[in-house]
Parts: C-alpha cells; structure tokens; sequence
DNA sequence: GAATAACAAGACCATTTTATCTTTTTATAA
DNA sequence: TTATAAAAAGATAAAATGGTCTTGTTATTC
C-alpha cells in the first residue's frame, strides 16, 4: 500500500483476520457451551464470518485438538476442553504459527536483543512482554463471562 | 495462512513492510545527513531493501515532504525538515495511511469502546496508547543517535 | 437403507501487499 | 550538446492473505 497509502487496519495488529474470526468462534463456543455440539454456519452468522473460510480455520484448531468436530446430522463443534484451561496464545499459535524463536526488532534492524538494542528497543520491549501477557493470561472462560457482561449491558 | 500455518511475521505487527523501510531509511538519511544528497540505491544496499521497492516508497515520502529529492546526476534525496522535527508516527502514516478514526477492537468485536468494552479493552487499551506515545514521543535525531550508539558498541 | 445434515478436504478465485521491469523526465558533467 | 546519472512513473509480476466452490465423508433420522 504504497501509492495511495489508505490501509486502516495495519496499525497494531496482534495476529491475522484467520485468528481473529477463531478466538471469537472460540469465545463463541465457550459462551454457549452445552452437551450439543455448536454449528459452524450458526457461529458464522452470529460474527459475520464467511463460513466456508471458518469452517477452513476450524478444521485446523480441530487439529490441534482445541475444538471438537462431531460429523453428520446434528453434528456440530464444541470445545476440545475446559473453557478455563484454553488461552488465547493457544489459539492464536495454532493459526498463525508459532512465534518466533529470537524476537523481531521493531524496526526491523536485525534481531532484537539487549546487547545491540535498535533506538526503539527500550520503549518496545515491555510493551511487547505486556501484550503476551495479556494474551497468555486470559483464558476463554473469562472472556466469554465478560462477552456476556458486555451483551447484558447493551440490552437494558 | 489457515491450513499450515507459518506466519512468522504477523504477530504484534506495528506497521507494513513498507512504512518499515521507510523508517530504515529515514533513520539513513538523519545519520549521515549532510548537504548532498544521498543516491537510493545506497540506502537500499545498506539495509537490504530492494531498490526499486524503496524507490516507490520515497515517492510517497515526497509527496508528504517528509523527503526532498533531486533529480539528475549527483541527484539523491534529503530529509524534508529538520530531524528533531520528524516522528516516526509521521512517516508510517504517509506510508500506510492515517489511522482509522474510530479505535479498532482488538478482537474485532465492532468497534472499541469504553462503554462497551470487549473482554481484551481494559487490557489492550493502555497498551495501544503505549504504542502511540511510543510512536509519537521519538524524533529522527534521536532515533538516529541512538543507532550510531548502536554500531560503535558494535564495532569496539 | 435411503435421505439428509453436518464437517472435511482440495481446488480454485480475489484482494492486498511486496517486488520488479521498463520507460520517461530531469539535472549534471564532460 | 551529448552522454550520463539520478529520481519519477507506470505496467507487470509474485507472494501472501482472505475467501469461494465443489465434492467427499460421516453420522443421524426416518
Ligand atoms: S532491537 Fe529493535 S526492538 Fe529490540
Ligand atoms: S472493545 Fe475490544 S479492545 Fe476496546
């Protein structure tokens, strides 16, 4: 995006559109866990994910064993455990990969690391440890008791 | 990057590919800033940037005037203002354009909002403006300091 | 056991981002 | 004033990401 430089949603970004749409399927299925499975195409709608594209993102979070298919008639996904033992790193990972093993500079100039910090290094680094810890603190239960919180809020 | 993904680069990604060279170069310029102007190609060469990539980039940095470029032989170009006057939030907005007006979710739950906040807000929220004092605090002259700091701890 | 309804999978398509190729314009130097 | 060296510009290509289509597979219900 070079020319007419107009790209909106660069800015901050903590994964990709793929990992996006999981971690709110996710969220999904936690809020609304019961013994039957979910549909895909129901959690689609719900978020305005295209399904066909959710149903590709699930197939691999069923893979890594964080959902649960159930094939056929009334089939459906569900949670490939407890809502409170699956955080957010996890889903995020398993669909945009693992992070990388030496840490990237924020501008780019080699690897960061302390011994040769680039100007912004100092600034940037807590920040980035804030973030994953962020992510790695929240499990989904708390996340969806909190989409709840924010649903019951906008219907009174 | 859904079925085998690899994606190293995406994770808490602060700007496109572009606005980071931009930035490499920018720094270049205020490094070794003199009264001739410095060829492209040169800086392209020092930070592994493909040439004619860069050379578009510089373009939008013209017309933003964040850079003067000159023509011709002995042509090259030139920081548009003083460095202690450029913020790197100036030159990823030229590249990737302004910001979007209203705050994004982090998890794409419409927009943020403190009245309705999604499970990340109060996580993510004084971490975003981290970033942005981050972004808009740091000037090229100390940017580019600091760098050379950098390259003698380096070479000693 | 046939019809149906769900996920699985692979091929394919679209858009955006990154990169390259080619030609044009401009200024300098000889 | 001609050759040269630089940026400007436009077309094109490659790669990554996001999205769609079609067919297969599996389980349920009747
Ligand atoms: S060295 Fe650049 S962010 Fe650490
Ligand atoms: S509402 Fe989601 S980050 Fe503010």
């Amino acid at each position: 995006m070079v020319s007419s430089g107009n790209n909106y949603n660069i800015q901050f970004m903590l994964y990709s559109k793929s990992a996006e749409y999981a971690i709110q399927a996710m969220i999904h299925l936690s809020e609304f866990q019961t013994d039957k499975p979910t549909m895909i195409s129901s959690i689609a709608k719900s978020y305005d994910i295209p399904y066909q594209f959710l149903a590709k993102i699930v197939q691999t979070l069923v893979k890594r064993r964080l959902i649960i298919a159930k094939r056929g008639r009334n089939g459906g996904i569900n949670l490939g455990r407890d809502a409170k033992d699956i955080y957010l790193h996890e889903i995020i990972d398993a669909v945009d990969g693992p992070p990388p093993e030496k840490d990237i500079c924020a501008i780019g100039l080699d690897y960061c690391s302390d011994d040769a910090p680039c100007p912004l290094h100092h600034k940037w680094k807590p920040i980035r440890k804030n973030i994953r810890e962020m992510l790695s603190s929240e499990n989904l239960e708390e996340l969806a008791h909190r989409v709840i919180e924010k649903r019951e809020l906008m219907n009174k």
